[in-house]
DNA sequence: TTCCAGGAGAGAG
DNA sequence: CTCTCTCATGGA
């Protein structure tokens, strides 16, 4: 396994489910508990599950985006000083492909928020609802299904400290649940129109389909606009301010068809790192 | 105290 | 169509 780099995958924004803890990544899933370090070119993993090495591999390289090709994809989108030095900090990180129903949740939940307190959220929401997992002495909890938290109601949703985003919530486990949304027919559809069937959802809107679009159906070509990808693209290459739509237009024709992976170098690389322009 | 966070819906114009 | 206001929460 070469050009994967665990620490800045896992750290990087995209999933709200891993946490350090002496040396080691603890994270659920696909229903286990994982730990996972890492070590030069090497994983070290230890699984919940009851399941065999090759099971969990084949899962571990869809999960951590392995079977693409990353330098291709880079060399693709280094294009300017400032996401040369993203690419070259974060030389490695890759973008998830987690689960669609987590992943449509969590991005839900996302809205007008912070990380911090998006983890807590569903941390709360997961051991309230979820099923007990156990690693060493470690214990977290699965991200229960549409049809727990359709059953739970609003208000217990709310009292996970979700604020307004509790009906967006259970409307969406409710219509899931009821079979009024195809989630295996949403993976087989292409980026425009997935987005098109996500954006139907109450509370999710063009920025979160895009979320779920990049992070969960590998439409890596996909652009979330945060307010940090706003101020990005307005402060380092439009040099003004500038609409969504105008940030939208300008990225694709800019950095191509692996928009979503360049995305993500710049908004872990401003967010961490700063907007400071290498000078030259 | 006010501002901000991986925004989106409702209403006005 | 675009612009503005509002929404619950907690940390800075």
């Amino acid at each position: 396994m070469t050009d994967f780099d665990l620490k800045h995958t896992l750290e990087c924004g995209q999933s709200f489910r891993w946490q350090r803890f002496n040396g080691w990544y603890y994270g659920v899933v696909g229903g286990r508990l994982l730990k996972i370090r890492q070590e030069d070119g090497t994983l070290i993993i230890e699984s919940s599950a009851d399941e065999s090495d090759a099971e969990l591999e084949t899962f571990l390289h869809h999960y951590l985006d392995l079977n693409r090709d990353l330098p291709t994809i880079l060399r693709q989108v280094d294009i300017d000083d400032y996401i040369h030095l993203a690419i070259e900090t974060f030389w490695g990180m890759r973008v998830l492909n987690q689960e669609l129903w987590e992943c449509l949740a969590s991005f839900i939940l996302s809205q007008n928020n912070n990380v911090p307190r998006i983890k807590g959220i569903i941390r709360i929401l997961s051991a309230r609802f979820g099923e007990s997992l156990t690693l060493d002495d470690q214990v977290d909890y699965s991200f229960p299904p549409p049809e727990v938290l359709a059953e739970a109601g609003v208000d217990a949703l709310f009292d996970c400290r979700m604020g307004y985003r509790a009906p967006y919530l259970w409307e969406a486990a409710a219509s899931i649940t009821a079979g009024k949304f195809d989630m295996d027919n949403l993976k087989c559809l292409p980026y425009v129109e997935a987005k098109q069937e996500l954006i139907q959802f109450k509370g999710i809107g063009e920025k979160v389909a895009d979320c779920v679009c990049l992070f969960s159906l590998g439409h890596i070509e996909a652009l979330p606009i945060d307010v940090w990808i706003k101020r990005i693209v307005e402060q380092i290459y439009l040099k003004r301010q500038a609409t969504i739509r105008e940030i939208r237009e300008f990225a694709q024709s800019y950095f191509g068809e692996y928009l979503g992976y360049a995305q993500q170098y710049l908004f872990h690389y401003a967010r961490v790192i700063g907007f400071n322009t290498p000078g030259r």
